[in-house]
DNA sequence: TTGTTGGCAATCCGCCGACAA
DNA sequence: TTGTCGGCGGATTGCCAACAA
């Protein structure tokens, strides 16, 4: 029997900078190393496909381990959409190779090589509609595109040539301009935008690579079913539109050409692909496969260590965990938060022992991830595992508990231990489940903030607001995400979200660090509703005397409605 | 083991119009009925992937027969190319079945089906870059589109909505204006021409279907490396390219978008595709296959009879044989004509029994065919058995044989009936390798033409022109193409090449019947010349008494520098 | 600091008859 | 009969500062 994917390797190339990749990715894709050992999911990967995928009878695994053998980074042609292709060759018995596998442990955490400077903007309808200019913020302009020379020539001008995920190079005039003076894209932009089909919503990012080369990449906007939510985290699923139907054409040339970005068509494969792939794996031939880091679905290959890792722990319901997340302009990052209700195969018929979004969960933020409700256990990180017992009895949105708090059974144990046998060669079993728990001790507690206009950074650590209770979560030093590195003694508002639940529309305000100063950042404010994303972000805010920055955040926070039972949860982040 | 088709048929249905794919495919593709029987050859199917296909050491039948039970005319969303895509079964053994299997006999045939009216026209510079103007020939406007109210308004418009392959509708203001009054598509035009991103030399089609809808099609040119040969028909083997390069883009938009149109990026297969297929195949498993009719690579599916009778013939070098083809706009039809030179298998290591291209061949107009040596004996028609001796010593171009007139030997024999066993059940080998040898006997004749500016019509069925001997063809009624239905009486010049070989151009020379009518038919000249194309028509010329259609060809014929050295060969057909 | 607006100039699109082949 | 050209009028594009948030 000949491999049937002897002949793809002289068809294409690794086709583009991978920097720029991983920027249009977003941070959140997990890419594995070369020759490292993942396990492939055919569940997983179903649920990447276009369609419901049906292998018929036959038994399948439900995660098989293979050798990563090749790494493409690509892009469509069209859409620009990045995806990756990964051969994957599946392993014997004999090939498992535990000591290549270094265990890195959470995900999002700081690749080897260092990230190129990049800035990510949603365009305005200004941006994408009117007279072919694009608003350039401050900070893009100095920090990613060459010196503009205000000295000699006014208005000073230059001519930004930037790189797309193909190579291909677009030309744009920078000028500086206006009163009050701002930067802007004049001409080349409205090109740009027109070739890429881009519209309000959509993003572009540029991207500083090492050798000082201008790159420009797009991220299109989710048109979500439910209209809009804006983030991004590896634990999400799309519904499930039925093939779409062509409604016999009329003008609307933009919106009709857009028909294959964003939405369900798009960002998934083929059915036949997945069922040809779950082939070659149980027969343990290599085969190709092809994620989409954009299509909200889990990553169905995972590396093996963080498989391992994650089945090595209790999981058992009433545990606290969280889930690393990041707005769609990448800029911000922070963590859902979530309780286990209950430990349980989604699919016991199809794949009855497979530990595939094995944890049924609730969240403490439900209207973001209403359609999550099981999550693959090595893409949360427990943050307790003592049962979360009802502590804010008060709030008006949640009178009673969310679930009933089961105890810890040795059945639960038990029954995740023997999902299945991918503890490699090493001990497994009971003995060894132990040993790997998070050594995280129990943070949440309760706060009251006073009730009126408190100056917001001290004051926020604890406290109550119109007498709701607020519980914080801290996290300490190396775990919380790279972007905040800030010294331990600096208190940041981080991640924190502020809902009113009948309006259907959210803020999120969160802070950063600004460059390597430790003592400027920037908040940020991201209000979403159902008209898309809106942010505004507050820059060179001092924190230690949070005069002006902190106060502009407080007004936010007045002014976006903030009241009893509206106020779900405010984390704090240290 | 499950199969791997098993979930496609829910992905996609037969999705337009199938008489205008057909118009759109062009007369010479072959669709076998459904649930027919068909040879699948494995070889062509890789002559039809982009790059070359690996099979490795595996052997591989060349030729797999198989049941034909699914049939979706297909056409790409970006480009409108129609492909057909064909689900085969391979039959064992026992489940050939003969009898269904009617020999409808040679290629070209008419399909059951009337076929709708329908006009193709080459676009010029004026309907593809100008004004957004198309001119509609009068023809087309007169016989496809709705009649127009010439008596209220002035000019007399209408607006024509046509349905394109995907059933999008397209409108058109159509108007006769202008002095000269002529047919003009307006507004509407250049929105088409620019979604479809078509440029001079493409063709567009308008058909009439039979419920009076208008329909439009296209067909992209092919932009042939050598530089525009437009003519179509079933052998021809493109050349590979390489994988394109993409060489960092500029701001030429519609030649941008163009790439993947035409070359040899699109219309062809994906290899791994090609080896899934066989893999299939060999194993017994339904498959799917894609095939272009446009990509120029003979089908890879042939109807079993054809084949079967093909291979019954006894193939011999000095065999005269003809080969159907047609100009790209689908208007006229012909043969080449040319001489088996030797038979022999391919490729003797990858697959030393296979009759795919097992006919060497030269051609009678070998610069129109340059790259096709070889080609397959279903898809010609033997013309003459008796080699074919050199019958022009004096003329220039062939002052000595083209090949050695081999003997018959029973060697040869021998080796075609034991190339496969695909004679089926019926008593193969050698006795039964006669009864189908097709019962043409030697046409061919020399003729001598007087030297200087005879009428027509009567003096060129013989004679000499400036002492050039002039071979002529006779073909006999019922194998004519259908385009010509002339009563055998009428003496029509028809596929008449005059080639000018320093300068690399063509002229061909056709004639047609208008309509019903047996007495008037449309001469043709098209020039092929490394420009491109270049048609004109005398239309309505009456052919008995021909005088000005007749005179005017004439005129065309002795201003296309027909001299001594340029001449090569002139067929009549009756 | 940056999103939106309206003014405006320059360009382009596309309809037209006049030619000519 | 139909391909190409130049004229032209109207629509669109896109640059800009003035606001406002």
């Amino acid at each position: 029997m000949f491999g049937a994917m002897d002949s793809m390797d002289r068809v294409s190339e690794i086709c583009l900078d991978s920097q720029l990749w991983h920027a249009c990715a977003g941070s959140m894709v997990q890419i594995p190393q070369l020759n490292s050992e993942v396990f492939y999911f055919p569940q997983g990967h179903a649920e990447h496909a276009i369609g419901k995928v049906d292998f018929g009878n036959t038994p399948i695994p439900p995660l098989i381990p293979c050798r990563v053998n090749g790494i493409k980074f690509m892009a469509e042609f069209d859409t620009d959409e990045v995806y990756v292709k990964l051969r994957l060759t599946p392993l014997r018995e004999n090939d498992f190779d535990l000591e290549d596998d270094y265990c890195i442990g959470i995900r999002g955490v700081v690749e080897s090589k260092e990230k190129p400077v990049s800035f990510t903007k949603t365009l305005t309808q200004s941006d994408a509609n009117n007279g072919g200019g694009f608003s350039v913020p401050r900070y893009c302009a100095e920090t990613i595109f060459p010196e503009l020379d205000y000295s000699t020539v006014e208005p000073p001008v230059q001519t930004i040539i930037a790189r797309d995920v193909h190579g291909q190079r677009w030309k744009f005039r920078h000028i500086y301009r206006g009163t009050p003076k701002r930067h802007l894209l004049t001409t080349g932009w409205s090109n740009f935008v027109n070739h890429k089909k881009l519209v309000a919503g959509d993003s572009v990012l540029f991207l500083r690579a090492e050798n000082g080369d201008i790159c420009v990449g797009i991220r299109r906007a989710k048109k979500g079913i439910g209209g809009g939510s804006e983030l991004s985290s590896s634990c999400w699923n799309t519904n499930q539109l039925g093939p779409l139907l062509f409604d016999g054409g009329n003008e609307n040339n933009k919106m009709l050409n857009r028909r294959k970005v964003g939405e369900n068509l798009m960002g998934k494969v083929a059915a036949e692909s997945v069922i040809e792939a779950v082939n070659c794996a149980v027969n343990g031939r290599p085969f190709e496969v092809v994620y989409y880091p954009r299509a909200n679905t889990p990553e169905f290959y995972v590396k093996a260590s963080a498989v391992r890792a994650a089945m090595q722990i209790q999981w058992c319901s009433g545990m606290r965990f969280k889930m690393p997340f990041e707005t769609e302009d990448s800029y911000r990052k922070g963590w859902f938060i979530g309780t286990v209700t209950s430990v349980q195969v989604v699919d016991p018929i199809r794949w009855p022992s497979s530990p595939w979004r094995f944890l049924q969960v609730v969240w403490d933020e439900p209207h973001l991830l209403q359609n999550v409700k099981c999550v693959n256990p090595w893409l949360v990180e427990v943050v307790s595992n003592i049962p979360n017992f009802h502590f804010s009895p008060f709030s008006p949105t949640s009178k009673k508990p969310r679930f009933p708090i089961s105890s810890f059974s040795n059945n639960l144990l038990n029954h995740t231990n023997s999902v299945c046998n991918i503890q490699g060669n090493s001990s497994a079993g009971i003995q060894g489940a132990r040993h790997a728990q998070y050594g995280l001790s129990r943070s949440n507690f309760l706060v009251n903030t006073p009730q009126h206009h408190r100056p917001p950074w001290d004051t926020y650590k604890s406290g109550t607001k119109n007498n709701v209770d607020i519980s914080c979560l801290l996290t300490v030093g190396n775990t919380a995400p790279e972007a905040i590195k800030l010294k331990s003694s600096h208190i940041l508002l981080f991640g924190q979200l502020i809902h009113t639940e009948q309006e259907h529309n959210s803020n999120i305000f969160s802070a950063e660090r600004n460059g390597n100063s430790s003592t400027e950042a920037t908040l940020h404010k991201t209000s979403i509703a159902s008209e898309g994303l809106a942010s505004t972000s507050l820059q060179n805010s001092h924190i230690e005397n949070s005069s002006d920055g902190g106060s502009q955040w407080y007004k936010d926070l007045q002014k976006s409605d903030l009241r009893t039972e509206n106020v779900n949860r405010l984390c704090l982040a240290l």
